[in-house]
DNA sequence: ATATTCCATCGTATTTTAACGATTAATAAT
DNA sequence: ATTATTAATCGTTAAAATACGATGGAATAT
């Protein structure tokens, strides 16, 4: 068997689980439905913050808006606060700082503009 | 168009079809996976143009690769050429320019924090 | 002409996502 | 105590995403 071929990693591949990669694409994944990107809005825009306020709003069963609302959780975008029969959702700040810190660097990366056309 | 522009049919009705937030949705969810985050980055980054340059790098058979390049392309986000016996896939000024208006626009969404705690 | 290289596409399998209705547990109201 | 409300979770279905090997077409090399 050819070395080259051998099952150590070669020194010029890709790590594709470097931790900030994964974490951009994770965020970015989080974003990737419009569902979501309005749940995101309406939790900046206006007060709303029940499941009940989404549901109002969206065009979705409660159940499919729940499980919107658990992959923002999950993605650290936002908090649940059990508060009596109503549950609370909020932004979690530490998550958008990482979301924000997160779409700069994405936004530096392609805004590098002095790249010559390859073809 | 900023995402927190855009307009919806009726006051307290979402639009999900909103042309902003889908493209929005579809520009992230674009850059929601690992391996496309490297692809633009290796685009970035080097002089990298041929599918063969992506499939020495990854880890990942070569139609994989060619599968998340179409991705990248049916987004708008690079351009296809065929060069010779060579496909060259470059990055797409309008994809790109579109991607940072995007990009910046939901960094501004996320950065008011004039918000009050609603929890 | 033949062989080789590159790689898009096809077919397929597996996993994940997305959506729904039904159920259930908890609280609040009567 | 009983009923109503809220919303998470479960079970299911359908669709999309992800991965692979195989195939084939085009350009190049021999």
């Amino acid at each position: 068997m050819p070395v080259l071929e051998s099952t150590s990693s070669r020194i010029n591949d890709v790590d594709l689980d470097d931790p900030a990669i994964k974490r951009s694409a994770q965020l970015t994944k989080a974003l990737g439905h419009p569902v979501r990107l309005t749940i995101l809005k309406l939790l900046i825009q206006r007060d709303t913050c029940f499941c009940g306020d989404f549901t109002d709003v969206l065009p979705l069963a409660q159940s499919t808006v729940s499980q919107h609302l658990k992959v923002l959780k999950n993605t650290g975008l936002i908090t649940f606060t059990s508060s009596g029969v109503r549950n609370c959702y909020c932004l979690n700040p530490e998550g958008i700082d990482a979301l924000s810190e997160c779409l700069k660097s994405l936004t530096d990366m392609f805004e590098k503009t002095d790249r010559p056309d390859c073809c």
